[in-house]
RNA sequence: UCUUCCUUAGCUCAGUUGGUUAGAGCAUCUGACUGUUAAUCAGAGGGUCCUAGGUUCAAGUCCUAGAGGGAGAGCCA
């Protein structure tokens, strides 16, 4: 191949230059003709759609065109031309090809034919060269750029919090320990506890769960933060929703209340579906063709409306009166159950709900109480299909009344010294929430598991690539 | 973790009341075809019926246990 720069197929696509030449390299989808001429489908990652290369068989070694299999790697240079079929616009008339990688069609297990999502999962480490988790990837991307760019656009500030945490305080569910201890030779102390003095950090740790409390520190002094990393849940869930490893998003605003947090959460959560909608057109439209006909109607639905905002006790009423029997009764107090957040978004309000003033006794520690000393300002949005994809509060300010908190719950406070010394030196209203990137993922996508919107999935009993 | 369904060719699946040599579509290979669009047409090859026990003259099919997967639930994001 002579010096020529490679031309991105997603730009060839979007603003062809007929009647140039150009270098393609890419992954084949297919390939198909007759003795005279062939076609392959070539594919770049750039853009869901393949580009259409032209073989006229007598130019080229039959020996070359038979490695060019679905799967191979190859790079083809050629002149851009108006196409003679029907199903694009342009293709490529191929002067040169050179095969980087071929791709044995006895073994290679991706198909011109669709597979099963199941099937792909167990072929993580190459369903991404499939159209649909291409699609699923890029529009992943977009809306971790969206992000950032939301963010840094609002005045927040990016704060890295830690991964490895020694405190195990939030509650927030089961941990993976970090260690380099002998497991086959622990050290013990006298009472036959593990003697974790000798471990690497001189005392137990855990992956962490949640960057907020962490998040609380940074906010209290840049005002506005957020943090976008890996969190880690030991739980044993086996759902569509659930993750043991999976990316958050968790802003935290100093001078803000519960209705600013709010309108953030809304405002934040329209921004990012707005922009998925802008910049990943065509992977939406084939996602919407081939899963999900309603997609792109739901997610401009989302855009478009106000988010319905009710306390919790409101919502309890409605489910009271409702003309529908749940598994499990309603009554003030409960922790809502799915059933019943699907009830008030699919079939009350038909539409993404804002629950709000939750009882104390099923929320966290650090939420500020109410006056009336039964509700906490907490906040859940609740959104189709997904459920609760939001979880925040405004935080307890209060030095006593967070520390009061924390001995009814039983939250070990020497542990989070660190944490009640923000209540303690220059303390300040401030709110935040949590946002679980990959449900959020989710939702844009149209996707219906989890683990097709994470390139490798981590859950109860896989770890695999 | 609980409930429930599933596991048969590379993939997606059929397989009747337990009964001869386990089938189809697609994929693969060979051939045909002058521009195809998940190309088409003809032919061929391809099986540890998830694993281990058990019942039976006989098990892909029935029973028990285990493994893996899906959906729902709990926990949550």
């Amino acid at each position: 191949m002579e010096h020529q720069e490679r031309n991105i197929i997603r730009d060839i696509i979007k603003t062809p230059k007929l009647d140039t030449s150009v270098l393609v390299k890419g992954w084949v989808r297919t390939k198909r003709g007759n003795k005279n001429v062939a076609f392959i489908a070539l594919n770049d990652g750039s853009i869901i759609h393949s580009l259409q290369i032209v073989v006229d068989v007598a130019n080229f070694d039959e020996e070359l065109l038979k490695k060019i299999t679905t799967g191979a790697c190859i790079a083809v240079e050629g002149k851009l031309v108006a196409s003679g079929g029907q199903g694009q616009s342009v293709e490529v008339v191929a002067s040169k090809i050179f095969v980087y990688g071929t791709a044995d069609p006895d073994v290679f297990p991706l198909q011109k034919k669709g597979h099963s999502l199941e099937f792909l999962r167990e072929i993580a480490h190459l369903r991404p060269r499939t159209n649909t988790f291409g699609a699923v990837l890029r529009i992943r991307h977009a809306l971790a750029f969206a992000i950032h760019k939301y963010f840094n656009d609002n005045g927040f500030f990016y704060l890295h919090t830690p991964i490895i945490t020694g405190s195990d305080a939030e509650g927030a569910g089961a941990m993976f320990q970090v260690t380099t201890l002998d497991l086959k030779n622990l050290p013990k102390t006298s009472d036959g506890d593990i003697n974790y003095e000798t471990d690497f950090f001189g005392k137990s740790t855990n992956l962490t769960v949640s960057g907020q409390l962490e998040g609380e520190l940074g906010a209290m002094a840049l005002g506005s933060i957020y943090t976008f990393g890996p969190t880690f849940r030991a739980e044993n869930s086996n759902t569509p929703r659930h993750l043991a490893e999976f990316w958050m998003i968790e802003p935290e605003m100093t001078f803000c209340d519960i209705t600013d947090n709010m309108d953030l959460a809304e405002d934040f959560l329209k921004y990012l579906i707005t922009y998925a909608l802008e910049k990943c057109t065509d992977d939406l439209e084939f996602l919407c063709k081939m899963y999900d006909e309603e997609l792109i109607d739901r997610l401009k639905f989302v855009t478009e409306n106000d988010f319905k905002r009710l306390t919790y006790t409101e919502g309890v009423a409605i489910l009271e009166k409702a003309d529908q029997k749940f598994e499990f009764p309603v009554k003030w107090g409960i922790d809502l159950q799915s059933e019943h957040e699907r009830y008030l978004v699919e079939k009350e309000f038909k539409c993404p709900v804002i629950l709000t003033g939750y009882p104390k006794e099923i929320k966290a520690f650090y939420m500020k109480q109410n006056d009336d000393g039964k509700t906490v300002r907490a906040m859940d949005v609740l959104f189709p299909k997904i459920g609760e994809i939001i979880g925040g509060s405004q935080r307890e300010e209060d030095y006593e009344k967070l520390e009061s908190r924390m001995n009814e719950m039983h939250i070990p406070a020497k542990d989070l010294w660190w944490y009640l010394e923000t209540r303690k030196f220059g303390t300040a209203p401030h709110s935040g929430f949590g946002l679980g990137f990959e449900r959020l993922v989710l939702f844009v996508t149209g996707m219906s598991n989890i683990r097709d919107v994470i390139p490798f999935p981590r859950t109860p009993k896989n770890a695999e690539f």
